[in-house]
DNA sequence: CTGGAGTTTGTAAGCGCTTACATCCATTGA
DNA sequence: TCAATGGATGTAAGCGCTTACAAACTCCAG
């Protein structure tokens, strides 16, 4: 049985002052003084050391480490007009679907001594827009963006800042935005052709919602292109739209296992929804891929974990990540965008197998 | 058999300009000539509406709509001097650990406004330091920290910028910070006093790299508190130090359970090495908790997805984000610092049970 | 009317940094 | 010896914003 209770034992104070603010930031002319140079020399210490003579930037640098320099973000910024960090806006950090991704986009842009700043949206498109402009306001030099479905006029204020735009985890041909991702619709089509293929003529699909999100709808168009083309009729498959998550998906999986009409296969939008179902399908006691096949969307870790580990569709992740900070570090004011188009692979783990008619 | 290829279809390059940068970000003097009025005005607008006549107000906002003004963080922050903005630095996004907590804490920030930086360290003080730094340089007002294990000379920087600190997963008794947490060696000995009474005797444990972590620790200091409280010599207790993944929880657990003289209890420093644990157990042909019982740490959802579901220590995430939220954004000159202790419980799912000494 | 209080708006001085330009100094070749 | 050269450093003008202070206006009691 399960226990859970917490109890919050607040407000235990301990006195203790802190002893004497030293009146915040040291400043460049803090460090200038200390040195006996002007600012400027300092400045360039920091950022073009070779200008500098040998003995002057010993000087400034014993000066940098005694005060614990820090430079600050916003002056510079305002200054030079440019302040090597890039944005990336992400639907969830909840799951690890974009986890990999971003910290492989993170190393390729710390190898040039670029930082990353990071932001997550909920799934809201209001949020994200609110979220890119904050990224716009700090100075963000790119912005990496999941997915390429958003209103025109968030594309128009970045093409009017001049801030470069990777659009990744999907193909995008808008103009003006490059792009680095895989193609969706052709990966879950060939995955759920696999599928159809292994005899399931009763097909049921468990989704992200489809709105404001083209991989989602991608997805969900392949496995319909699949049925068509297999002499399935699309308007068969039962769908179900809910959030990414391992309890929304075996709720999805279990409402439509009581059916009357039971999917023999259920195609689910993601790793997490599909791991989900897996549980649901089980905790009826049906057997997976027995009495019903599952399949993932993703490959993360955690494919491998329910009984069976999850047929899914490979992505390459880090791959992505790192081409998309290529791209924005790359930028150029050219005008010229790249499309980078990764393939995808499906993964065999068990939870796809042949239906036996007689079964169902 | 998995299949798992990838091929990068490179640079393929579409042609289209950019429409002539009309020349970067409007500013608030744009806005200002825009609306006939000055600067200080339109500031006042944006800050604190009250002080500006409804009409004045009104055409302000006009023009801010009309050039999609949105002002430059930098020198907001250069001149007010605080940044609404708080830093959340945590080891890993890889793993759902942190994933919950942040939300709670950027939900809590946003309901006054604040926004969250992130920052993830992959359990590296160095980089803890350089991201602490970077955050400081970009004007957080606060800074949520995960545990308390870092160089002095790291609060010092803090304290003498005179920069709120919250501690969170942990306790800290350092003076002059605050801290949201629970206490990790009193849940993992509470853990373990619940399995070591069911007659396990041979212990071991899967852990986190202990150094500059003071969580796991503090876990593996509880485990061992429990087994010299139950009459086994601590020094028995078989410890695999690694990194958190699935993956390197199964490798750990493969390697002693091949041990000569096998643990019939292996607890993990969390619920990922745990959902390991049980994985790699399974490929040995071992049942679990037949054979042997694992326990976890977190409760987070991934610990349904094992078979059977992990027994382990659930962790109020979400209350910790929340309050560290709450002790940031309420947080005086005073010097007057707050510990929480949130409370957390044991979960039980049938990863851990009774030890049948005939069995081993 | 008029003076003062209260409200609304404007003026301008920075915040900490970068960088174009000016200045200074040590070399060097004629 | 001196002008020309080039490297090292300093000077100072902003970057886009906030805010103390001043100014202007409104309103009403006296």
């Amino acid at each position: 049985m399960n226990r859970i209770f917490n109890r919050a034992i607040l407000g235990q104070t301990m006195g203790m002052n802190i002893p004497s603010r030293s009146g915040g930031q040291p400043t460049l002319e803090d460090v200038a003084r200390e040195a006996t140079v002007s600012t400027a020399t300092v400045s360039r210490c920091l950022n073009s050391p070779e200008q500098v003579s040998a003995k002057t930037r010993e000087r400034v640098m014993a000066a940098v480490e005694r005060l614990r320099y820090t430079p600050n973000f916003g002056a510079r910024a305002l200054a030079a007009k440019r302040t090597n960090t890039f944005g990336a806006i992400i639907p969830t950090m909840d799951n690890a679907i974009f986890a990999r991704g971003l910290q492989a986009f993170q190393e390729a842009l710390s190898v040039r001594n670029a930082t990353m700043l990071v932001a997550s949206t909920n799934y809201d498109p209001d949020l994200e827009e609110k979220q890119i402009r904050n990224l716009v306001a700090r100075g963000a030099d790119g912005l990496l963006l999941i997915g390429d479905d958003r209103p025109e006029a968030v594309y128009d204020l970045l093409r009017e800042r001049g801030i470069p735009v990777v659009v990744a985890w999907a193909l995008s041909e808008r103009p003006g935005v490059s792009c680095v991702g895989f193609d969706n619709r052709l990966a879950a089509r060939q995955l759920a052709d696999a599928a159809l293929a292994l005899g399931h003529r009763t097909v049921a699909m468990i989704s992200a919602h489809t709105k404001s999100n083209d991989r989602a709808r991608a997805r969900l168009e392949g496995i319909r292109q699949s049925m068509t083309a297999n002499g399935i009729d699309p308007k068969s498959l039962r769908l179900v739209e809910t959030n990414y998550s391992i309890k929304r998906g075996m709720e999805a999986a279990i409402g439509m296992l009581r059916d009357g009409q039971r999917p023999t296969l259920i195609m689910c939008g993601n790793d997490v929804l599909a791991a989900g179902a897996v549980m649901g399908a089980k905790s009826l006691g049906l057997d997976v891929p027995g009495d019903v096949s599952v399949t993932g969307f993703d490959d993360i870790e955690l494919a491998m974990l329910t009984e069976p580990g999850l047929t899914t569709v490979h992505v390459p992740h880090r791959q992505m990540g790192r081409a998309a900070a290529q791209l924005l570090l790359d930028h150029d004011d050219s005008g010229m965008n790249k499309l980078v188009c990764l393939d995808t692979s499906i993964v065999e783990r068990g939870s796809l197998s042949r239906h036996v008619p007689g079964s169902a």
